[in-house]
DNA sequence: GTTGCATATTCATAATTGTCAATATGCAAT
DNA sequence: ATTGCATATTGACAATTATGAATATGCAAC
């Protein structure tokens, strides 16, 4: 397998990096949260979280679901994955590997 | 194991939120090359190659030693294999998780 | 020591990012 | 329909990032 496009992963990397987002990503791990609960967890506004909580539901990190007035955050396993393996596949070495590919 | 500090992947992982540098890492998966055989592959200007070099030797992702007039560059393994671990982390439940801890 | 090539640095600039205050919207209970 | 709470959006701003031209540095051959 080779690489289509680099430029697809580059919304969901670009949401890691992030010291609040990365600690929201660990947050989710063990299971949905709502957003104050989030908050609650730093000091930052509440205008600020939802700007990160959009990074991350946009780049398809997690998934966001309305309950009412709350909204229920999760990670999204698959996406978080496919972040791994396209890591895994570019820095292991392919039998079609760009680098042995002649332009 | 917890996470001790989520701040110090960021700049390895903001190595990885650009086309150019992914590419590069890719291309350095089968082996070292110098930045001129590098840069032959895209249409930036040296200077910019530089930065970029810059970036991912200064968030060791990638080695870099002279050469006589050339550098050779090289993928950091264990370095890559250490973003990945990391993300791992932060998305699989874990006994300690940050989620269980009252704060 | 000068020339030529490989790479790095500096400088200026445009684009992107993270932040908060203020405001708006969505929803539920009364 | 109004009030209250949860969340999103807007606007302004500071900080960071990506880029290329110009320049500097490092190294090897002559």
């Amino acid at each position: 397998m080779s690489i289509k496009s680099y430029a697809e992963y580059i919304p969901a990397l670009k949401a890691v990096t992030d010291e609040t987002r990365l600690k929201i990503i660990d947050m989710l791990s063990c299971g949905q949260m709502c957003a104050c609960d989030i908050l609650d967890e730093f000091s930052i506004s509440q205008s600020t979280l939802s700007y990160h909580m959009k990074i991350l539901t946009e780049s398809s990190i997690i998934n966001a679901v309305r309950d009412g007035a709350w909204m229920r955050y999760s990670l999204n396993m698959e996406k978080t994955e496919e972040i791994i393996s396209f890591i895994t596949l570019i820095t292991t070495e392919k039998d079609d590997c760009i680098c042995k590919i002649k332009s």
